[in-house]
DNA sequence: AATAAATTTAATCATTTGATTAAATTTATT
DNA sequence: AATAAATTTAATCAAATGATTAAATTTATT
């Protein structure tokens, strides 16, 4: 063995990357900075993983499976439909709260290699063609909920939750806000949402 | 003169400056992929504009412009608070319709470059100190809308709008749409958006 | 302990990239 | 037309960058 007190080298490769990718995306990103923040020879780098494409795509779907482990596992639960949005909203709070960087990052690669869009785009779609639609249509019929398409629905409500982190350097700076201020502005923001998206939503 | 039936070689490098950058954002941008759009030798480039960096800030500058101008606009109009929020909704949807990149290209150099918050805060602000807030704390006292802080209803709406767009390409695969369907798609919900917003807002 | 295998490092390569230079060409002025 | 000024080009520089190599070091195996 080579640790010491510390990780494997790989996975501090990993995390290192993982750091100054999110922060800086790739093109952004050179392979020094990240052997500089592993505190490693860069060529280490190369030797685990076989270039900087590779690792960093390492890193991404290691960032989407963050995001969408937990929204699967939440759709599959025995919930009625208006506590799955519910939950599904909070999450996304939960998952985006605890990774500010995280839309950024992975809008951007979409952006920078549709190819991953692909992937992506099937796990997504699997999220639509769980129960969820079903339980949508009855909902619809029943009159629980109002009669709009669930494509708006699966847009509004990561737009309400991601882009206040995607606009969260601005939000802090339009408003004078310190680290703390933004914590509390989210608590507030989120409940905002919620009972906008539910007041839209939920017909009684 | 030297221009024929073109523009002049400054607005040239300037226009394939601006469809480049906002394609791939600074990092991701050469200078030589630049001249190439233009058609032009590369070290032009550097005789008009000192550096990539002084032709992308000239860039991002006429972006923000384009943003902010027709904003500041319609919220010095004789307009009630609730037309003003209408019409703010109406007129960031046609830029960003317009401009699908935009959005994208502007909170990404945010992040690159915080520097440039000092810049856009200050015009951001400037929404905010308009007769908007006069408008906003009376129609607050007189029950016409909601007691909400004001910030959040700065933050919701861009997010609502801007996010269809930064997302755009995702929206698109997991729907399978075309671009004519996301069009289509665009319509729909920002009649969604509207409808939610006002119904949340605006009590009667 | 001796040897082999795995890991780490320093040095270096080949490209790419932003920028400059000096010459060539075009346009304006006299 | 002759000259000066502005514009454009080809060639090139220096630094940065992704990647490789060969040697050094550490760890595992016998």
């Amino acid at each position: 063995m080579k640790c010491l007190l510390n990780e494997s080298t790989e996975e501090r490769i990993k995390a290192a990357a993982a750091k100054i990718f999110m922060e800086k995306g790739f093109d952004g990103t050179t392979t020094r900075d990240i052997a500089k923040e592993a505190g490693l020879n860069s060529a280490l780098m190369n030797y685990y993983f076989r270039s900087k494409e590779k690792l960093f795509a390492g890193v991404f779907d290691e960032m989407c499976e963050l995001f969408f482990h937990g929204l699967t596992e939440i759709l599959s639960q025995p919930l009625s439909f208006k506590e799955k949005i519910l939950a599904l909203i909070d999450h996304d709070f939960k998952i985006f709260r605890e990774n500010p960087a995280l839309s950024n990052f992975i809008l951007n690669e979409l952006h920078r290699n549709p190819e991953r869009l692909i992937d992506i785009a099937k796990k997504a779609s699997s999220i639509r063609s769980t129960v969820l639609e079903k339980q949508f249509n009855d909902a619809v019929a029943s009159g629980e909920i109002r009669n709009v398409d669930i494509k708006h629905i699966l847009l509004l409500i990561p737009a309400n939750i991601q882009f206040i982190f995607i606009s969260k350097p601005l939000t802090m700076k339009i408003h004078n806000m310190c680290e703390n201020d933004f914590e509390l502005f989210l608590d507030e923001h989120i409940n905002v949402v919620k009972e906008m998206v539910a007041n839209y939503l939920f017909l009684k």
